[in-house]
DNA sequence: TAAAACATACCGTCTGGACGGTTTTTATGC
DNA sequence: GCATAAAAACCGTCCAGACGGTATGTTTTA
């Protein structure tokens, strides 16, 4: 018998696919897509049901750039934590994440709607900036290196070229790229390793 | 005297007019303030003349769309020619020119823009991908490696941070990025430059 | 029975764009 | 040259639809 069968609303389910529902609007029609009748229509419930859960359009986007940023946070750090090479850590487990993202995984998808807020509104940027500075703080002692940087922005680059299905998003080609950036990370830490605080 | 100073409408001023506006307002206010009335008024012009230039939104963003891109093209044009090593000349000229970019120059930010359009709408992004693969085909013998993959990617990780003021966008950091990009391209060159084609 | 979880109906605003004018420029005939 | 017709440039108004949000119900859960 099943945990709760009699149970005819389910508020936190229903949430769930709120969020999810408006993550794959955004990625598979662009943010005009986004509208709170759109959102509720895939969800299947009304528009007032959203508007019981979510306070607001601002409200729904928020709840959706927390769990996504959430979401990445974890993988990250799990990640991280599996890591036994301390130079760049952080940077490096970025990019594995990012690269590891696999766009026809509906679930995995929702992390393309990330790069879309923060391309798109400077608030969320702001937010995600303070996300990575607060880890790039945590991080210091390993990962301020050119190398550590340029780690994170190729991953940045990645995520832009899987948003939009660029020439570097097809599988053979990023996995000779990632190879190439994990060799530049080892050869790199020799090369560079001195961590600079403070510049200017 | 000037030129012609006895003519009153001058349609191809007001038309780059509209295009800068247009600009500059997403740029500025991001875009839910692209509205033809806003471009209008900018422009000092009315709707109805604004309508005349461009039959619809759409037509208007077209063109803003390809100006962005002749002019992204004609700098990477540029400096591709001024650059004797030949290894991965398309990818490093296409890093240089995003990295010399000045957000503060009004000028430059219209950059911007195009980063905006690629993230919020696939059709254009498709646009952005047949150009890039359109030079990537063309300078196939030097910048299908995975250094000059990196070198874009990382160009584009910088233009994202660029739009969003992330902690890779300030000048001394960025300026010691790219010194190590400028390495890691000659050192590169050395240790992997075979052309790869047709993976998979 | 009170509160949470929904649904339905409705409203105000904004925006794209159609439409019909008016003025300016250009092309044409003489 | 010059009148004049035609085309291009431009303006102001109006409208239909979409969208966010409110207000008010009805059902389910605690």
């Amino acid at each position: 018998m099943m945990t709760k069968p009699q149970r005819k609303n389910n508020p936190d389910a229903v949430r769930a696919r709120l969020l999810e529902c408006a993550a794959r609007l955004i990625v598979d029609h662009g943010l005009p897509a986004l509208t709170l009748e759109n959102v509720a229509r895939e969800a299947g419930v009304s528009k007032g049901g959203l508007l019981h859960h979510y306070p607001g359009k601002t409200a729904l986007i928020d709840g959706l750039f927390e769990e996504v940023v959430d979401w990445f946070d974890a993988r990250v750090e799990d990640v991280l934590e599996s890591d036994e090479n301390r130079q760049a850590r952080f940077s490096r487990a970025y990019l594995r994440v990012v690269a590891a993202i696999d766009m026809s995984v509906p679930e995995e998808k929702r992390l393309a709607v990330l790069m879309l807020m923060l391309s798109s509104d400077p608030h969320y940027c702001a937010r995600w900036n303070q996300w990575v500075e607060a880890r790039l703080q945590r991080h210091a002692e390993t990962d301020l290196t050119p190398i550590a940087r340029t780690l994170r922005l190729a991953a940045d680059g990645l995520w832009l070229s899987d948003l939009g299905g660029g020439p570097d998003s097809h599988t053979p080609v990023r996995r000779e790229i990632l190879a190439f950036l994990e060799t530049l990370d080892a050869t790199g830490a020799r090369t560079s390793s001195r961590p600079h605080e403070g510049g200017q």
